[in-house]
DNA sequence: ATTTCTCTTCACAAAATCTTTACACTATAC
DNA sequence: GTATAGTGTAAAGATTTTGTGAAGAGAAAT
């Protein structure tokens, strides 16, 4: 359900934070309020937001300085949301580091596209989370295994299972927890799947498939995945 | 007086080319003009602005279908202008890879500001508009795809699922994605059309269609190009 | 109206994967 | 040492997934 984003909202209109809350956490990203400009800044600081929805008309500062504050540290995108609609604060707000500003009230499509627009400028350029350990390397994203340099070839299942190992690795999984992870409720008692399966898995990725470095067998319990 | 950045426009009202011009000058900005999409592509290609101001509205082709050519290749910020203002424009142009979306008649000091907003956040880094490996030379500009020297002949379909495929080199794709981003979400399941255009796709580009090198089968996932 | 091109659908062949079986091996308990 | 429960592995068979040619439907071009 969640994006993985987290976006802080500093408006003093409890309908507004409402209506942001409902639509964007129907869209999965994770919510933060602030009701005035003291807050909102402290929550900046403290949770450091993938982006922040900044009201201009807060109680006790102007939006405007608030906004410089803010951008004297904070780099992630800030989408300004204001009923002042005038040529002169737009390009104000802009100028002072604003990477888009909607008047009020705003198109809650339009909203998201425009979150999505700020959200994609900022965080394209990071590179895909690459998980290495010995001679073996995984990337997630391009669901792409490689041993010393190879692509190696795993079917689903294998992939599965792998991947399930490897997010918990250090820790025992039961034969029952893999299987149903895997393979469904129905299929918790086949352990002789897993056996076939550890073994396939084994073979692929073991310098020595007799004595296993990765996948380790915890007889009677299940298997332990050591990344090591 | 110049600040360096070339900003291509692409509008075929001689009204908004003329008021740009005057503006955009007398602001340091150095321009190109294009007054129909394939110019627009054309030059965007030879010149590779700092920046795109793009009309919906064009006389040859639908404003929508040419940002996404743009953006097949083209990385620098892509302003949109248009008389449309449905929120469902808006959302899609946004997802499609604008940066920003002003409305006419705009407001020149606001666009202004957003101009220097977008170049703010941006590297100028385009790729170049022609990618080759192997025997295989694409032409995102011109859509002409050639396989050793020889132009090869794809059909609508048979072309968006290459790009798809070559945008995403290394990475697998699923059906489901893949079908979604070709057909559109109806055809989530038809995973039968994928299977007769990547065989068509591999009849034309590979050398052994029973021993593909670039579009590789991932049995019950998807499937991954490979460039190299 | 006819032809050409593309897309969709079907049927079946081919390949890959999963499941099952059989049996060997290992560790622990007695 | 022997029994026993648990584990590992190869390989055959079953099933699913994928590849491919071809026929029919529609749309576009001639």
């Amino acid at each position: 359900m969640s994006n993985g984003f987290s976006i802080l909202v500093i408006d003093d209109e409890i309908q507004i934070r409402k209506l942001l809350e409902i639509t964007l956490e129907a869209n999965g990203y994770k919510l933060l309020f602030a009701i005035n400009a003291k807050e909102g800044i402290t929550m900046a600081a403290s949770h450091q937001p993938d982006l922040i929805l900044l009201d201009l008309g807060l109680p006790d500062q102007d939006g405007q300085v608030v906004l410089k504050q803010l951008r004297d540290w904070y780099q992630n995108p800030i989408i300004i949301l204001s009923v002042k609609s005038t040529e002169e604060e737009i390009v104000k707000a802009l100028d002072s580091g604003a990477n888009d500003y909607l008047t009020k009230p705003f198109r809650t499509q339009e909203l998201l596209a425009r979150i999505r627009t700020a959200l994609r400028g900022s965080f394209n350029q990071s590179q895909e989370p690459i998980i290495a350990f010995g001679a073996i390397t995984v990337d997630f994203v391009s669901r792409i295994i490689k041993v010393k340099d190879e692509v190696l070839k795993l079917t689903a299942t294998e992939y599965n299972l792998f991947t399930l190992l490897l997010k918990n690795d250090g820790r025992v999984l039961t034969h029952q927890y893999i299987l149903k992870e895997i393979w469904g409720n129905a299929y918790a008692e086949q352990t002789q799947y897993l056996r076939v399966f550890v073994a396939q898995l084994r073979k692929k990725i073991e310098e020595d498939p007799n004595r296993p470095k990765y996948i380790l067998t915890e007889s009677g319990v299940g298997y332990r995945f050591n990344s090591g």
